[in-house]
RNA sequence: GGUCGGUUCGUCUAACGGUUAGGACACAAGAUUUUCAUUCUUGUAAUAGGAGUUCGAUUCUCCUACCGACUACCA
């Protein structure tokens, strides 16, 4: 029997969308997409304790920077939709405007026999955990403990009542039934099996906030909003057997969706999982967004403010675990749906590499055209040339010239500043070795012969290429005729031009800074370095 | 400690039980170039260890080691 597929990305608002939170997001997405479903967004805030301002919006900016937004969870402004439409026939899509839902459901457990009210105090139960730990035995909530324990299986009827009108500190727990062998299955795992002797009996509402915990509201609402398959982090694998028995419980057993656990992103070297200080440590983000803490004001970089484009991020953190079997590295949003499938997701966990990282962004930059990175770069030049008034076309032809040169857009201002602007100063090394003072007559007759020939230059009619080649015959010609070194020659030009001998090529410059410029800047440089 | 999961070049990974164990990033060398970068060519480099099943094991089973997650009235 085949079902709609829905699947959701229900994270925590309890801070910056973390990036293997986004590639959870993005797998879900592929997956429901290439079987033509619905991608949900819900929010899971039934932590009261935790919840930060600004986290759920910077979930629902990271999403839509990555192109992955949601079918069903935010109205028409872009927030959490809280009122059912035809978009949104599940509304709200936010626990804590879900609340009375849950209560009833966590009530229908304890009368089916499947739960219980609990009054242990955390303090009671944090010092039976450090007995068991001195006695070095493991202290489990569950059919060898909890008739030694004050809840309403032990207590009588009486004092149960009593406790729950006048105390609001109890919470319902899952009795976790004894003997059983959980047999579970997992999309990208296959079987597994647990013991249920091994589980705890978990809280799954608490009367103190009146709120049920992560277990309980995620069945819940997986049922009810249709969900078919759930794709989430190997954070959830060992709470697998526990809603297993959940949807048992609640009689939901024949709807339960099925399950893929994604295996976790490493830190780069070390050991353990990613976390934001390997970013701040080693130099790379993250987070897919610029994150600035409400608290602290402090600022967290993300990708996006790095300069990655987000068809750069998406496609890293696609083969961060997945790969399609094939050769093929670089995929576009429609490209990955095609070729996902949750079957080559991977098993182990992922060390991520910010090298690679920056690998992507590159070859992303390489595709894009020398009239969309002009407008990316028309910004650094403004920044630098007051009253600057570069045509479209100029800028265009200068990123064509130096995109190859760059892993981000924004590097383009430090490699073609020399087009722009004569250089300040002069790297002393690079006069030290090639400002030999027999040198000096050689680029006095190579600024003549260019003062004295007609050179065609931009925005003179003619293309680059045949510009460039004509400015490199002159110049090449007349060192070959000369036999001189062309090495000698050019780099004391280049050094000239640029402040320095590595960079762009010497055509290239002369044809964007113009013939003016050009005798200009070797007549100072002759000055200043002989 | 307990439960569960994982383990192929430094990293991401490929390989119906039969391959000289392949590709990419990074690194190195060479070629090209007026320099740098690009580009091209080449190279270094891996099946955690031990048993077993099999004619044959990276692949299946078990044990060991190591890594990770979970072990809250957090998600």
């Amino acid at each position: 029997m085949e079902r709609p597929t829905r699947v959701r990305f229900a994270p925590s608002p309890t801070g910056p969308l973390h990036m293997g939170g986004v590639r959870t997001a993005l797998y879900n997405y592929l997956y429901a997409k290439k079987k033509g479903g619905k991608f949900i967004l819900r929010i899971e805030d039934t932590d009261s304790q935790r919840f930060v301002p600004g986290a759920q919006e910077y979930i629902i900016e990271a999403l839509a920077w990555c192109g992955i937004s949601p079918d069903e969870g935010l109205d028409e402004n872009g927030n959490v939709a809280t009122q059912k439409s035809d978009k949104n026939p599940f509304a709200p899509y936010k626990q804590s405007e879900r609340k009375h839902l849950y209560r009833e459901y966590a009530e229908q457990l304890v009368e089916s026999g499947h739960g219980y009210y609990a009054f242990d105090t955390p303090e009671e139960l944090d010092a039976r955990r450090k007995e068991a730990e001195a006695n070095k035995e493991t202290f489990i909530y569950n059919h060898t403990t909890r008739n030694g324990l004050r809840n309403s299986l032990t207590l009588s009827q009486e004092e149960t009542a009593r406790l729950l009108a006048e105390t609001t500190n109890w919470t319902i727990r899952f009795k976790i039934p004894q003997d059983r062998t959980i047999k579970m299955h997992d999309l990208i795992r296959g079987d597994m099996e647990v013991d249920s002797n091994t589980l705890d009996d978990k809280v799954i509402w608490k009367r103190a906030d009146e709120l049920p915990t992560y277990h309980l509201a995620n069945i819940v609402d997986d049922h009810l909003m249709e969900i078919s398959d759930v794709i989430r982090g190997a954070e959830w694998l060992p709470s697998l057997p526990l809603h297993y028995l959940l949807y048992e419980a609640l009689g939901w057993k024949e709807s339960m969706p099925s399950f893929a656990h994604l295996s976790l992103l490493l830190k780069p070297d070390g050991k353990g999982k990613l976390s934001k200080r390997d970013g701040d440590k080693m130099g790379f983000p993250v987070f897919p967004l610029q994150w600035i803490n409400p608290d602290t004001q402090e600022i967290t970089r993300g990708y996006r403010e790095d300069g990655y484009y987000p068809e750069a991020f998406v496609n890293l953190l696609a083969l961060l675990g997945w790969n399609p079997g094939t050769d093929q590295e670089i995929f576009n949003l429609e490209e990955l749906t095609a070729a996902f499938s949750l079957e080559r997701v991977i098993k182990a966990g992922a060390r991520f590499n910010p090298e690679k990282a920056k690998w992507f962004n590159e070859q992303y930059l390489r595709m894009r055209s020398p009239e969309q990175l002009a407008e990316e770069f028309r910004p650094q030049v403004e920044a630098n040339i007051s009253n600057s008034s570069y045509s479209d076309t100029f800028l265009a032809e200068v990123c064509a010239l130096i995109k190859e040169r760059a892993h981000f857009s924004h590097e383009f201002w430090g490699i073609a500043k020399a087009l722009f602007v004569a250089p300040e100063e002069y790297d002393n090394a690079d006069v030290a070795k090639f400002c030999k003072p027999e040198m000096k007559e050689i680029i006095e007759e190579m600024r003549d012969l260019i003062a004295e020939n007609d050179i065609k230059t931009f925005g003179q009619g003619e293309d680059k290429e045949q510009c460039c080649n004509a400015i490199e015959e002159l110049l090449i010609g007349r060192i070959r005729e000369r036999e001189w070194k062309t090495g000698a020659v050019m780099n004391i030009l280049r050094l000239y031009f640029t402040g320095n001998t590595r960079g762009l090529g010497i055509s290239d410059i002369i044809y964007f800074i113009g013939k003016e410029e050009t005798l200009s800047r070797i007549e100072r440089g002759l000055k200043s370095t002989f």
